[in-house]
DNA sequence: CTGAAAGCGCTAACAC
DNA sequence: GTGTTAGCGCTTTCAG
């Protein structure tokens, strides 16, 4: 830490200290004149305000947090490029915490406190209730992005998952598919879980049902691997929803070595629609989420301090090659 | 900002507000049982030191900052999760900056400097020289990941590109390869110019050339789209070494495209060994480096203000189905 | 338009 | 062990 200070400017411009502040401040009351030769003397210093300093007087950080679990689907780092670039616009600068939600993690949130962060971003991570009663305690709003929790105190923003899954059983009924599956992530995210229950739900209600339902991971290796327990069942499945487009690229992988034709054998949906769903060798039929819609209600969020909700935003089917 | 202060703490717990200060540094001299009222207090009452107020007096931050070019490279996440965690270990918060090298990027930069970041660590980024100097008269270190510059104000950890691609020849011309192509990146990065020449360079040790080469993009559709011009060559490559995975995978989606067998008419070798290289629909042979050691090295580096250097780390060849 | 002075919340001597 | 005190570098009244 280098300590040019703004008394170090102030006497080389001959001014006040305060005058350096004031040059400082875009909107501060001082001549032209005067901020020139502070600015020109700041330079030549080397002087960078201090922004713990002004924080401290003006109970401000201008700092949000932003916590991202684990970054192997490539949803979330696109996700995070996003908040960087609209919160840059806006002046704020990103802590960044990484993990899932054991404790070590929950005890690093903690830290986000000390520097008064003026909210918390959470993404692929769920969060305790705990920590969402220590959040809203301390008065820094807690939104959710891509997930929700029964806990009211903190905001959501989420794609409808539900009517997605529905959106999914819709199309693969329509290309007259008839015994379906479904492999989802984490068994216990609120997204795995509306995917799924949109999925059976829109099922159930043209008179079909899902065959089989397998959860465990939203990655490449767990939708490869739930495949080939699925084409192990007799009367496998000739339509499989996958709770996320990596899951399904397992899958599609798989259903190739087992030499089954996609999508006339199978067809396959996927979610999210991230970059390599597009890719030659996959062209997988996915639905996507509104990431910017969904991102900018977030960062709306952060200067509003209404009452906590959950605002839900709808998906879109993106059609490719595997199904129909 | 919530403000509970330590004086708030110090009241309800009767006792001087240095003691909270005490209580709240691990190794504060302060009695067991002082501590654990203070403690009691401290949680009642919802208070979390500010790490502002710590920070300007200890004249030191605890953040470091780092810098991330464009995501859609996989490997960068995976960096960033690295980093994370091992920062988050030794206490340290991150600062997350993403951005190209323009000029709006450049000035949010010095953001950094005003939150006295301890370092930046400055990865998928070049970094102006003009910046550079900003930053070592602050008196913070940078340390390049990944790219180096010809800046002797920076340390760099990279891994040896040049060797690395003198590997990727050398698997090549052991796989009795003989028109050899090259489809890079961004030209002016350090990271594609040094994997090219080390690999031209081996080539023409061993009286080969390089009959084609292609520069742009560290991305899919740009190997996709290099690949196809590549084909319509006559008397076409039949070896291909890219400068990245994600390129090399689009010249693969080409390459089928074109019906051209892999690896008998065409052998591909990619760079970085992200996660999709090992995908069955790629099995990408690629070179990966040694991305934990390199991690490791440029946290030694934060704490270490010695003279800045090069640290160059060597790269392994990781086989899979695109030679031989 | 400018300077002087009073803190923001905390740590670190320094006495007791 | 504990309390008192003096700042860390800045913004912000308040006079002038």
């Amino acid at each position: 830490m280098k300590k040019v200070t703004s008394h170090d400017v102030a006497k080389a411009a001959g001014v006040s200290q305060s005058a350096v502040s004031r040059a400082f401040t875009p909107k501060g009351k001082i001549a032209q004149e005067t901020r020139k030769r502070i600015m020109a003397a700041a330079t030549e210093l080397g002087y960078h305000p201090n922004a713990f300093a002004r924080s401290l007087v003006q109970q401000k950080s201008n700092i949000v947090g932003i916590v991202m679990g684990r970054v192997d689907n490539h949803f979330y780092p696109y996700v995070l490029e996003l908040f960087a670039a609209k919160l840059r616009e806006q002046g704020k600068q990103i802590m960044f915490f990484n993990g899932d939600d054991d404790a070590a993690v929950e005890e690093n949130l903690l830290l986000a406190l000390q520097y008064k962060v003026q909210a918390m971003i959470m993404t692929s991570v769920s969060l305790s209730s705990g920590m969402a009663k220590t959040f809203k305690d301390a008065g820094v709003p807690v939104i959710l992005f891509n997930r929700y929790t029964q806990d009211s105190s903190v905001h959501a923003v989420i794609c409808d998952n539900l009517a997605g899954g529905e959106l999914a059983a819709k199309t693969l009924i329509n290309a007259k598919k008839n015994r379906f599956a479904f492999i989802g992530g984490k068994a216990n995210t609120s997204t795995n879980q509306d995917r799924k229950q949109g999925f059976v739900q829109y099922l159930e209600k043209h008179g079909k049902s899902l065959s089989i339902a397998l959860e465990n991971d939203f990655s490449y290796n767990w939708g490869k691997q739930a495949a080939k327990i699925i084409f192990s069942e007799k009367d496998s499945p000739d339509a499989l929803f996958c709770a996320s487009d990596l899951i399904a690229m397992g899958a599609i992988d798989s259903a190739r070595a087992a030499e089954r034709q996609i999508p006339e054998d199978l067809a396959i949906i996927g979610f999210d629609d991230i970059p390599a769903a597009s890719w030659d060798a996959y062209k997988l039929t996915s639905i996507r989420q509104p990431v910017e819609t969904m991102i900018d209600k977030t960062l709306s969020l952060l200067e509003d301090d209404s009452d906590t909700q959950v605002f839900k935003f709808s998906a879109e089917l993106i059609e490719r090659s595997t199904v129909r």
